[in-house]
DNA sequence: TACGATGTTATTCT
DNA sequence: GAGAATAACATCGT
């Protein structure tokens, strides 16, 4: 699935197709799909005009003239939009079906149907979207709230960054990538990460990020954005995925290790875990 | 053949 | 409350 790059490549790539457009119906052939019951959703969305689009985290907000789709992909969802006169009907893993003026469908596919559909009149009334702490992009993201989020938490620092609620938008790739860069062990503790390495964090981050969104997002796997425009950053990344292979800085070995359940990439020679007894800032 | 791994998040446990 | 485990699902590689 997606990344954050991956979702900002898919809204920019969404817009000019289908915003301004009104949704004359919808069909769905798992209705699991939808956070609410498929039929009340239908009705809410029925003969609205699509506004405008946009990003909190992972999750996509399309703006309708009254009320939200929030969507996420989580692993593998993706978007096509084809002409109505297509043989869309036949296209394998496509969920549901927004029928658009002009004879266009939008169409939602996933093939691990773990991506969620929900309509929501106020953007407050999503839980998911609640939970969510500042947007990798979002200003109140500083330093300083990093560090005082990081007080309490024992968790290893890259299960921290990867956790939602704290930095909207950090994925498991990114999280490997990012801790790689900075040099700073995927499994020291949160609570030991001093505030001058959360200024190196939070600017590298949307260092990060930024040039993967220039590059139209990592692909890796299944991931193709919508129309089949495919992401280049797959060739720019540092550890994920480089097991056994030579660390970019020192040729030592890359290793891998399961941290909270997921696979983590990293060099030992160039991100040791410094352990402190407490911490100077 | 069977099992483990895959970019995510919410829920359920301890 | 924090953190770990598990579930949702399909496909691919070992």
């Amino acid at each position: 699935m997606p990344e954050l790059p991956e979702v900002q490549t898919v809204i920019d790539t969404l817009k000019p197709l289908i915003i301004d457009h009104t949704i004359v119906d919808v069909f769905t052939n798992y209705p699991n799909i939808f956070e609410q019951d498929d039929e009340s959703f239908r009705l809410k969305v029925r003969n609205q005009t699509i506004k405008e689009i946009q990003r909190k985290g992972k999750f996509i907000i399309v703006r309708l003239s009254r009320g939200f789709i929030i969507i996420h992909l989580r692993m593998e969802g993706k978007f096509y939009v084809v002409d109505s006169t297509s043989d869309w009907m036949t296209y394998k893993h496509s969920h549901v079906f927004f029928h658009l003026d002009q004879d266009l469908v939008w169409i939602y596919n996933d093939v691990r149907k773990f991506g969620t559909i929900a309509f929501v009149e106020n953007l407050h009334d999503h839980s998911g979207l609640n939970r969510l702490g500042f947007d990798v992009f979002d200003p109140g993201l500083t330093a300083d709230y990093l560090y005082q989020k990081s007080i309490s938490r024992s968790i290893p620092i890259k299960t921290f960054l990867l956790d939602q609620s704290v930095i909207a938008g950090i994925g498991n790739i990114y999280a490997n990538e990012l801790l790689f860069n900075i040099q700073l062990s995927p499994t020291q503790p949160a609570n030991t990460i001093k505030k001058v390495e959360c200024e190196r964090l939070v600017e590298e981050l949307r260092h990060l990020m930024t040039s993967a969104i220039k590059q139209g997002g990592t692909t890796i796997r299944s991931y193709t954005s919508s129309l089949g425009v495919t992401g280049l950053f797959q060739l720019s990344l540092s550890v994920h995925g480089r097991e056994h292979k030579p660390c970019q800085r020192c040729q030592s070995t890359i290793k891998r290790i399961k941290i909270a359940g997921r696979s983590s990439f990293y060099c030992e020679q160039c991100q040791k875990s410094k352990l402190r007894k407490g911490r100077s800032v």
